[in-house]
DNA sequence: GTCTATATTCCGATAGAC
DNA sequence: GTCTATCGGAATATAGAC
């Protein structure tokens, strides 16, 4: 991945999260970089694709995460998961599962199985803390851990749209509150 | 309220949920109501006049939803919302708040305050029946009834985002666990 | 209230020179 | 790899006839 690629998938990453894959244009990451758009389409000729790398880029920097989290106790883990969301919280962003989705019916079919991928890699990892961590007695929870990764995970998802409406505080709120539950 | 103009609010409503307010255009609107985008713009000059009256009317059906419901006990009141969620679930939708929170910055500041004015009329409403239904030992939680709010509506919220990325079933597993954990 | 017609702007994308 | 230039299309919005 040459400098300027990278550069190009990092600010259409953000874009996406501020503003939503519909609603930034070539020139959105043009300008920025003070090339023209014909540059950007010689990287990614379709926004398809754009977008696309966008997801891969975000998958590769989670698998990254819970690789170096992986030796932590799972209350642990779980916390720096919530980190991540809580700076991107601070940023004004949402999470990217939380902006797209909303556009899914309107992406192409690649870049939906990329979402897919995703959304599958997340659950997959929160259900193994979840699990793991009950064993350990570090996490009390009724239910299947797979259910109740579905519930932290679409609080964290929302926690950041909420937040964007009424407020980063909204956020302390859910995540503290959700936290709290899982210990007890 | 017009019959065009309520048909043509419904249809947005319809739209904004389904593709996002960024992505649905007046001829979406115009030529499954058989008439030229002109006359569209009769109605709703901007699209965000067109948004705003998608967002009030959301809020009377809401206003007049929870008026029929408040002589029933706490818990049927909230099994009455789930049921609006899961309705929306299974004709597709995602609710408004999380179509159009993460296409906030893009929107007119009119736009954003009638959002605003949404989120806050759901979490009032369902901080008073969280509250209510502990003191009638209907719901059991720990924390605040309105930090319980927030947890019970991002997961609703989320539950259907989630939803079209892995499928209907998503939402009901999210609202099974969720109504499970307030009942004991 | 709805129409035709159009102004204006912007978008994604491509061709070809350098 | 980046540029200039442009194509084709779609979007929001308005003017004026009916």
């Amino acid at each position: 991945m040459t400098v300027m690629k990278d550069k190009i998938v990092s600010l259409a990453d953000k874009l996406i999260r501020i503003k939503g894959f519909n609603a930034f244009s070539y020139k959105d990451i043009a300008d920025p970089l003070a090339v023209k758009n014909a540059a950007v389409h010689y990287h990614f000729p379709s926004k398809a694709d754009l977008g696309i790398a966008v997801v891969k880029e975000e998958m590769d920097r989670f698998q990254h995460n819970v690789q170096r989290w992986q030796e932590l106790p799972e209350d642990e883990q779980l916390a720096h998961l919530f980190d991540v969301f809580r700076r991107h919280c601070y940023a004004g962003n949402v999470c990217l599962m939380g902006s797209l989705a909303p556009d899914y019916e309107t992406l192409t079919p690649p870049m939906q199985d990329k979402i897919n991928d995703m959304a599958e890699a997340i659950v997959e990892w929160v259900t193994a803390v979840l699990e793991n961590g009950r064993n350990n007695k570090r996490f009390h929870f009724k239910g299947s851990a797979g259910d109740r990764a579905l519930l932290v995970i679409s609080n964290l998802q929302s926690s950041l749209l909420l937040a964007r409406v009424m407020g980063p505080e909204t956020f302390d709120r859910i995540s503290r509150q959700l936290l709290e539950d899982l210990r007890s």
